[in-house]
DNA sequence: CTTATTGCTGACCTAAAAGACAAGTTGTTG
DNA sequence: CAACAACTTGTCTTTTAGGTCAGCAATAAG
């Protein structure tokens, strides 16, 4: 899985002996990468200082460069975890059996469900996409658009099928991920106009409701076969 | 228009005598609002010196911190006047005899238009929401929320009156906004995944027809009164 | 137990960036 | 055209941030 980036990940694939040290290095940098998934989220790539993210892990700046020599690398690194859980958990694959609807049922719960348990990993891919991508654009090209032409023809065969009503198929993609990123990314504008301290439990669920009722409406999606 | 924040915006309104100087002025500030919009966008505030800035606008330093004497008064007014256009386009009032159609049909070909002609304004604008508003919160809170609140009471009088099914009308406005935005701030994610060097024309024709006929269909809008 | 490896720290160094200041230039107005 | 105001630039200071380096401390391996 460290196919990603050309050759400047940190590999640390050597047999993992459980020692004591091993142990709490991995400890350390994954508290490390929350920290600095935290402050990158917030104040974007420039404005993440070593010094703050070393701050925040409870750890000194010195020891933060250590683990991660360069803060390039450290924001790559947390890109990467961010989109490692985005490919395990969001594949458009027809199971057997299943009807357009169930499909795309699953697939916005499930990009609600990553809005809602990693929304700072959500904002730092959107700062780094709203910033045209200067780290991304490979990986979208290479990896994201093969997995997008694929969706969007098996969104065409189900209208071929006339198992959903003839939409656009590309456009549909890009209103499906903006409806359920949004949750994650203006979150704050949200709360601000729910009149809410934070989003809860309860607002994600009508959320969810909300957008996969627009979602479905929108394929006009047959329930039966 | 003067009383988004406290004090601090440069007041610019003494009878304007448009000399020779004035209208170097006003030309010459905002060049260096149209290049700070554009590094904000790209780079975020932190990532953006006002020597680059200056650089974009072809002036010195000195002379850009001389008309404003600081970053973050830039900054500010740089979102100012992005909040001036959205407020002046996009009011969501009924119009005398329009259908719930019309009317929503118009509100999304607007938000579409705002994401095509000021894509840099939309993401700086995104920037900041993202980063937890921490310039914006206020005014959200002041403007916006009123303003949300009194669209949703329109919506829920139409699901009343049986004018359109009984949907969410909060997320459905969410919805809505990130379905537009999208175009201006991931713009960069589409042209990969579309394979175009930039989204023409036609590309924001179809998307405003994808997208108002996704809402138009999540509404179930009944077409005569 | 002692040697090698890994983890950690403090003292630097360098570059960039915000912006203060003074001095000069150009345009405006009585 | 003289005096004043608006504009422009070069020089300097201070702060911050990224990163190096040498050495000390803790742990693992023989």
């Amino acid at each position: 899985m460290y196919f990603l980036f050309k050759a400047d990940w940190i590999l640390v694939e050597k047999k993992a002996k459980r020692t004591k040290q091993s142990i709490n290095r991995e400890e350390l940098e994954s508290r490390i990468l929350r920290s600095a998934e935290v402050l990158f989220a917030e104040k974007g790539y420039s404005g993440s200082s070593m010094e703050a993210i070393a701050v925040t892990a409870n750890i000194s700046k010195q020891n933060l460069i250590y683990y991660f020599p360069n803060k390039e690398l450290l924001y790559k690194r947390v890109l990467k975890e961010m989109l490692d859980i985005w490919i395990e958990k969001l594949s458009f694959l027809e199971t057997q059996g299943d009807t357009p609807e169930a499909v795309i049922r699953r697939y916005v719960r499930e990009k609600m469900q990553l809005s809602r348990m990693y929304p700072n990993g959500s904002k730092v891919f959107a700062h780094e996409i709203i910033s045209g991508a200067p780290v991304l654009k490979e990986y979208l090209i290479s990896h994201l658009k093969p997995q997008f032409d694929r969706d969007v023809m098996l969104v065409k065969s189900w209208i071929n099928k006339g198992l959903v009503d003839d939409i656009d198929p590309e456009h549909l993609f890009f209103t499906i991920w903006a409806a359920t990123q949004t949750y994650a990314d203006f979150s704050v504008q949200m709360e601000v106009l729910l009149g809410k301290h934070r989003l809860d439990e309860d607002d994600f669920e009508r959320a969810e409701l909300a957008v996969t009722d627009f979602v479905v409406r929108a394929l006009g999606a047959k329930k039966n076969n």
